[in-house]
DNA sequence: CTGTTAGCGCGTTCAC
DNA sequence: GTGAACGCGCTAACAG
């Protein structure tokens, strides 16, 4: 039957309540061997106290959450890998928790919040920085693990904290090289949304970057994927829409290595090889990107510093000794075998 | 500060409390006016209910969890956006939940049933069956997803679920496929690992496959990876030592696709043509095998199929319009460019 | 249609 | 060191 509760318990082993609940929170003044007898009986009856009365009690719930935004991409493994480690380390618990396409992260985070008296949150992915006051709203400190502070506007940056690459920066580097290839008809593949995200920084590097080499920017080269940036079969399909509308290119760039993938296949399919006709550049460095064939060119973001400064951050804010900061990390460009020269 | 309760809403508005939370969860016997009153002030103060709270008394939660093994694997990804679908569809929420490496899943979903009160547990990954008498623990309904029931006993399975390819089966085929095109020495890649589990079927399908054909299994070419069967390092690594080995092999039969994509690179790291000079072959199909290059040979389980009959199956359970069952899928042999006949 | 009240299961005083 | 009592914020049952 459902219900077994620390009442009965506590009944059982002829204690009050209250010594049971001591028994479960490793609470000094309780004698060891009472202690002893009533977590026999806790684990004889399978007994399982229940969260959500306690998350109503306590007060000093030491808990941050993690949210992370769009569950299908692996981009956010190793950083969680990170999270988790140093979460445990310093003896917090942690709520991870996956926000869905439709959902509106921080409305989830204001939720959680109340729910399970966080003392911190960590944002990872979602385009946007939505209202400031919402984010206002969160009682606890903030902070945007990959996302940049250039996408909210200023006069709340103290808010919040950012750790990220400089993803406008890191994007015009990246063209900047294949510029350097020779390369001057070069086409991307991003997404078309308005909204300031790191997706928009990324297509304000290419603009840059070709700008700053006097290349006027062909609207036919720059191809929208439909949806999702993280998907194969977008970069793939948005490849071939681009090679099948003749128009002339020497170098793709994807601002996700995921559509590079994409990309890679598309043009074996169409005959086309790469680097030899065509060359191709990724972005993110993630695990894929050095098991392709050919190696994927990319910017790799340093996902693990960036993740491990996250928590020194957020721990930093929660005890007092920091406020809140917005930390750049510079990219590396990891040259893979998929770009290459120009004659 | 951070707390602004129903009790606040409902001075403020100058009702019960009650009226606020009938306004809070769509009752119908409320005013559309008092409704619409309260509603704008809950806007105006930014007021969030205490899911805890509501956990604590509500005793008809419409809701199950999803638990998942394994957060880097993306292989659960096309399922959970069935899950999602399905559970809306049917006014349910949802819980999805990761469960780390060292966790157990049967435990956390005991925890779970409390907090949450579930009407239904789904479980996704995760090596073995447990104990069966901590399953039946669980007062709810459960299904495992992708998960055959010939790896527990018998005498449990009715109180569970499973919705599954038979991967002993599958297993077999791919390897007799290999056979077919005339190969030998086949090679497996898998992982070292003692407890029942679709690993250990899909090992013993190798063996049975390579028995009914009369060929001797080659313990040198059984390669076990380090830990994890979801990591292209893993597969690279283990490739890299069984070419190093010089032991001969014709084919390379990977019991998951992303090991594949590690032997892929390894052979052409170490200058060895795929399909002219190794076959391989993953199992799974999942999105990625249809990128590789070359295209890769796997088996496809049916994860769309899987997943929507989970779901037709554990809310016919909840309803009490279906004992549990065991239904198994068949698997498909997608036929890429890995592969080759030998002459 | 609405307000009052009784717990949900637990952690936390505060006495003992 | 321990137990009794209170209340966390909310929903549900019961009166009105």
């Amino acid at each position: 039957m459902a219900g077994i509760t620390i009442k009965e318990i506590a009944k059982r082993c002829g204690v009050g309540v209250s010594t049971v609940s001591r028994a479960l929170n490793d609470h000094s003044d309780i004698n060891p061997e009472t202690k002893k007898r009533i977590m026999a009986v806790i684990e004889e009856t399978g007994y399982i106290p229940n969260n959500s009365a306690r998350n109503l009690k306590r007060i000093d719930a030491k808990c941050i959450a993690v949210l992370v935004k769009g569950i299908t991409n692996p981009f956010f493994s190793p950083m969680i890998e990170v999270v988790e480690q140093a979460t445990e380390e310093k003896g917090y618990a942690l709520v991870l928790r996956h926000v869905e396409a439709y959902e509106d992260e921080v409305d989830v985070a204001l939720e959680l919040e109340k729910e399970k008296r966080l003392r911190g949150i960590i944002f990872m992915g979602g385009s946007a920085m939505h209202s400031a006051d919402k984010i206002k709203k969160l009682n606890v400190p903030v902070v945007f693990a990959t996302i940049g502070s250039d996408i909210s506007d200023n006069l709340s940056r103290n808010s919040y904290s950012t750790v990220s690459v400089d993803d406008a920066l890191e994007s015009r580097k990246m063209v900047e090289y294949l510029i350097g290839l020779g390369h001057k008809k070069i086409a991307i593949l991003t997404e078309g949304n308005d909204n300031p995200s790191v997706v928009q920084q990324r297509l304000q590097g290419y603009l840059q970057a070709l700008k700053d080499n006097g290349i006027e920017p062909n609207e036919k080269l720059i191809r929208f994927v439909d949806r999702r940036i993280y998907s194969m079969r977008n970069g793939y399909d948005t490849t071939r829409a681009l090679i099948k509308s003749g128009e002339k290119f020497t170098a793709i760039y994807c601002i996700s290595d995921v559509l590079a993938i994409g990309a890679l296949r598309a043009l074996a399919d169409a005959g086309l090889r790469v680097p030899q006709d065509v060359s191709v550049a990724g972005f993110d460095g993630q695990e894929m990107a050095d098991f392709c064939i050919p190696r994927l060119t990319t910017i790799k973001q340093p996902l693990d510093e960036i993740s491990k400064e996250t928590m020194r951050l957020i721990f930093d804010i929660i005890e007092g000794e920091s406020h809140h900061r917005h930390i750049v990390f510079p990219g590396e460009l990891i040259v893979g075998e998929s770009t290459k020269e120009i004659r």
